[in-house]
DNA sequence: TATTGTTATACTCTATAACTATA
DNA sequence: TATAGTTATAGAGTATAACAATA
């Protein structure tokens, strides 16, 4: 089998079982992603996090809509600017990041078992080269924007 | 940054980019997995097609509906059980095969292109040995079935 | 009774555009 | 006049269950 083939197969397979993983801590992968974000760089807009994941504006209403009603995250107003909205982690949601963390962990121990720790170390050197040169963001899962080029109808 | 997490961007990205190609010859990455089973083992049911892909026998309708009406299959009664429609291809649709083919050369051409034959073979390698310890199976993608556990809403 | 294919229905995910409140 | 956030609406994708024809 081809290799840009199995590694479509791999990666959609690598995201199931990640969902399936986070879903114990009552979040979906989508909402990891920002809550990773919220966690790394704190004290953005909605705006910021539209630009971010390059996802539409409405769509991240919906996404703190979420958080916020998990008790995960909390909009505060901008002093600077009432426009604003800054996103921020609630003391809940910084404890579900640690879960996030340990997930990620037995995720990648789950994944990677048959490879030697010298194998791995090639495999991120591989991956990471095709990654740079496809032009990936590091850390945001392409999966956020309108990827996929839906509909190929001929008629 | 950690392997599998790139695993899971390439292999999204690339689904992506594979979706743009394919688009071009007037088909979705779903349909060209179906139209490729349809080429590789001919004379088979809807019933044996839902069981492949692991897929509802209701998606398998819409499917090949959507086949039918672009010329690219055709359902043919089983003599043998008048219950059974047969699926196959047109030639219109062995046609657009050889040109998923093309596509799919250049598809890994194109994402393979920073390495040199002796690393593409590497990557082979270990992405083969993950893919068999995760139990794909061989040319299904694993987007067709219910894989990502949908919601994981706390409330 | 069981199975093949089909239809009907509902629910999630996402894109677009119109709207408000501020600047 | 432009921008941040919001609301409303519509479309694709998919799961479920009920159904008709045949075994």
């Amino acid at each position: 089998m081809n290799a840009v083939f199995l590694l479509t197969q791999l990666g959609t397979h690598a995201a199931g079982r990640f969902a399936e993983r986070v879903a114990a801590l009552g979040v979906t992968p989508p909402q990891v992603g920002l809550l990773r974000w919220l966690a790394q760089s704190p004290g953005n807009s909605q705006q910021a996090m539209a630009r971010h994941f390059n996802i539409q504006p409405s769509r991240v209403v919906t996404f703190v809509d979420e958080l916020e009603q998990q008790g995960l995250a909390e909009r505060r107003p901008d002093p600077a600017d009432r426009r604003v909205r800054i996103v921020e982690l609630t003391e809940r949601g910084k404890e579900v990041m640690r879960g996030v963390r340990k997930v990620m962990q037995d995720h990648e121990e789950e994944l990677l078992a048959p490879l030697s720790a010298e194998e791995r170390a090639q495999m991120s050197d591989l991956l990471h080269r095709l990654a740079v040169q496809a032009g990936l963001t590091p850390g945001v899962h392409p999966g956020y924007p309108n990827l996929p080029p839906r509909i190929a109808k001929t008629t």
